[in-house]
DNA sequence: GGTGTTCATGCCAGTTTCTGACCTCAATTA
DNA sequence: TAATTGAGGTCAGAAACTGGCATGAACACC
């Protein structure tokens, strides 16, 4: 039996789970004599571990930070949290750590009891409902896992596809990398039935499995995936771009929307924003959350679209009999309602 | 030395991060004869760790998902992102899995390098600033770990601490427990000075710190911890409490803020819905984001708010020579202005 | 069906490591 | 200064580990 090895397994565990641990009460966990105990915390202070002591009355053993980390022993409440925080996130993936982050996610679920990944499932649904236009969609971790890992092991992707114009579609590709843009992650991948490259949105892919063969890497004709799939983008998807000034300094504006709009001053206490959106009732969500005043410079459907949204403000606080009249259609698009 | 521990965690290692290993690759890159990793691959196994294998042409060992989880070997991009993530789901605390992600992330902080817990910081602070009214004030993790342990450990924690009126007071205090109420971090603890049981809000306080010293456990009065803090919160704060229509199914309204309000069926196409807000400007944010028609029935102030809006819409959207009169001040109280 | 690859398992002898006990020293607090 | 706790050396017996070899089983491919 391997006891000094799941001894050092747990002793981790108990370390990074108490602040400080006396090392009678350690060795009585592990059922050795405390000279074994000693030498179990040099054994992790060789395996690079900074294991820090105290030596006084009350003193003892406590895991500190150090250059490396040691594996992280999480109970199956704490995986979860995990898994359901990384999903959170990767639901509006940020450059930095969007793959450092899609990483830990693999190990994570790969390691997964099915339990606790129908309990993820549960949990995710159950909050995947914020319809804040601002929200990117849920994501499903098997998909982002699968395929990053298809990525990483140059493996052949096999997946069902449903295009921008609905048509479902059988594919088999060559992935090459996994990126976030604009708020999405979309595969770039090498289509072998249509002998090019394409970019596919995560969230329209279903049944994605790796078929196990390998492949040879090939060289995409672009500068970089990102750089590819935004060239795609621009093709296939009309944008808006909505223009506005702002009556609050550029920094200010910047704060609070910044991330989903490009911000220029134009004197001291006003700014001239730029947002690029999908929907225009995103557009005009982040200009209103700027809690400031502002006016809208163009497009003009997006004026339009504003002034729907004034006139069902208005609407919403006419004094009648409290009802809603159903002559009154939404203005507002299938895109922001949630699913 | 421990050669074997050691091999068993880069072995658990190797497995976690790739899908199938050939056996004389992972003996290999251990230095050792394929009968011994064999062994290890039995150690790992009696260890409870499920390492399947596939035996044939181009066959492996893999780690599947079981019972137990193995420790999760993080390199240092993926814990960073893991806090990250860990980070941006406290700020809006979900009281199914908020204890276990703080425990969670005070295992990862506690071994976190602090080149990296300055990197953590500076990311946070890059992206705490998305200022939509819906979102949590950004958490400091230092200060929600260290309160979880002191909770846990039942030791004394000294911290200052501004109060609602912003006198600030040096407190020492014996935790008894962290909850999320209403989207916000809670200490419960005994005021040592005081003698008496108080809730702090954990963005209120700072340099906070343990003072090693233990303390009995006293009883709390009340049912629960969260009990008490929402006790105390209906004693000082008010909020809006804003009735509404939308003239959408009650599934539907649920589905997208049903996580903020309380929503009741009002015939098929219509429903009640009871948003509980401290700010009248969440309150508007969530009824459009609905997307669909609602009616504000009350109270008063609300009416008025969302005129407001309307009025600021509507102000945005008159073509003049798309300057911002600085005579029109804004309409939206500092509250959800990005700090 | 044969062949080759890979994992699974048993056995054995030699080597290495581990353990617990005892002892001395060092650090820190009261 | 005394007391407590960690650090570490030594030693003999016990236990575990290692590598090599052999056999069997599962699976893919020809």
């Amino acid at each position: 039996m391997a006891a000094t090895s799941s001894r050092i397994l747990r002793l981790l565990s108990l370390l990074q789970s108490h602040r400080f641990w006396p090392g009678d009460e350690l060795a009585d966990r592990m059922q050795v004599s405390i000279r074994t105990l000693r030498r179990d915390v040099d054994r992790l202070r060789e395996l690079g571990y900074p294991v820090r002591a105290r030596r006084d009355v009350d003193g003892g053993y406590q895991l500190a930070a150090g250059a490396v980390l040691p594996p992280l022993v999480m109970d199956q409440d704490e995986a979860v949290a995990l898994v359901t925080s990384l999903l959170q996130s990767a639901r509006d993936p940020d450059d930095e750590t969007a793959q450092a982050a899609v990483r830990a996610l693999a190990k994570i679920i790969q390691v997964l009891p099915d339990r606790l990944r129908r309990k993820v499932n549960a949990l995710r649904a159950a909050t995947s409902t914020g319809g804040w236009p601002g929200a990117g969609a849920p994501v499903d971790a098997q998909v982002l896992t699968t395929v990053a890992q298809a990525c990483r092991d140059a493996e052949r992707l096999a997946f069902g596809y449903t295009a921008a114009d609905g048509a479902v579609t059988e594919r088999l590709v060559e992935p090459l990398r996994l990126v976030p843009v604009a708020r999405r992650w979309y595969l770039v991948a090498y289509d072998d039935d249509r002998a090019d490259w394409r970019s596919f949105r995560l969230d329209r892919m279903v049944e994605v499995h790796t078929t196990g063969a390998r492949f040879a890497a090939r060289q995409l004709p672009a500068e970089d995936a990102a750089a590819f799939v935004r060239a795609g983008l621009e093709r296939h998807t009309q944008r808006h771009e909505v223009l506005a000034t702002v009556g609050a300094p550029a920094d200010t504006t910047r704060a609070s929307i910044g991330r989903w709009a490009s911000v220029e001053p134009d004197g001291p206490d006003r700014c001239r924003v730029r947002i690029h959106a999908e929907s225009l009732d995103w557009a005009a969500l982040a200009l209103a959350v700027t809690g400031s005043e502002f006016r809208v410079l163009g497009p003009p459907e997006a004026i339009d679209h504003l002034r729907g949204w004034a006139d069902r403000f208005a609407r919403a606080t006419q004094v009648d009999d409290g009802r809603v009249r159903d002559s009154s259609p939404s203005q507002v698009p299938a895109s922001v309602m949630p699913s």
